[in-house]
DNA sequence: CCTACATATCAACTCCTGTTGAAACGTAGA
DNA sequence: TCTACGTTTCAACAGGAGTTGATATGTAGG
């Protein structure tokens, strides 16, 4: 990832109605959710969603396709880490110690483990 | 974190200027730069990036300090550690497999085991 | 105290971004 | 094919963000 596109996702991300999209899609899961869901949850109009989810699909951050009348709408995990990897590079250049926090913030979410967590 | 504070983070990071500014101070270390140092690097007139330095300041994703007649900034680990906490918060619900791709990005950065990387 | 240096603040302007309403597109069913 | 539904596109408006130049603050040295 280059800087054009961290700048394009954080951008993205710096818009209250789009973080809301992208972390409603981050929980969703790889299912994802239709665009007329989103604009319910999000609390936006149709139109204007269209708008945001345009904006955040040029940043990578989700992706689409379409199921009959509905398009469905996914995190792009690929993307936010990516995004997360651009942040934080050469964080550790001779101080290894000071980036652990970013390190452990990660790790609560206990992916590699396979532990339940957040209940 | 809440919303609001997540907000003006990504909002901060949404900037070129500001970007790069991060970005120095994350691979600087947490000795820090000085704001005329990072003025040159970052290629930006010194009262424009006061300006962006307040907005990063309030964002919580950097720290001052004044040493002499210089102001010392350095990046507030913490602060982007809970950033990235934030976005993927409740990634792996019922899904586990699906954020590890987020896990490996930061573990690129090898904090925690101490080996030397980048090189 | 006065000067020089480093950084911060302020007002003004320009440009870009987000919202709104109307209309178009695409898909499914009768 | 006609209608209904979901989504997208477009033009126009309103508001906020970033830059610039001049000015103020704060600090060190002579």
């Amino acid at each position: 990832m280059d800087e054009r596109q961290a700048l394009a996702a954080f951008a993205a991300l710096g818009q209250e109605h789009r973080l809301r999209v992208v972390r409603a899609l981050v929980t969703a899961g790889p299912d994802g959710l239709a665009a007329g869901v989103l604009a319910e949850t999000v609390g936006v109009a149709g139109n204007n969603l269209s708008f945001h989810l345009k904006e955040l699909s040029h940043a990578g951050l989700i992706t689409s396709r379409r199921e009959g009348k509905s398009v469905i709408y996914s995190a792009a995990y690929a993307g936010l880490s990516d995004l997360v990897q651009f942040l934080m590079r050469d964080c550790c250049q001779g101080h290894p110690e000071v980036c652990n926090p970013a390190v452990a913030a990660l790790a609560a979410c206990d992916c590699t483990t396979g532990d339940t967590l957040h209940a």
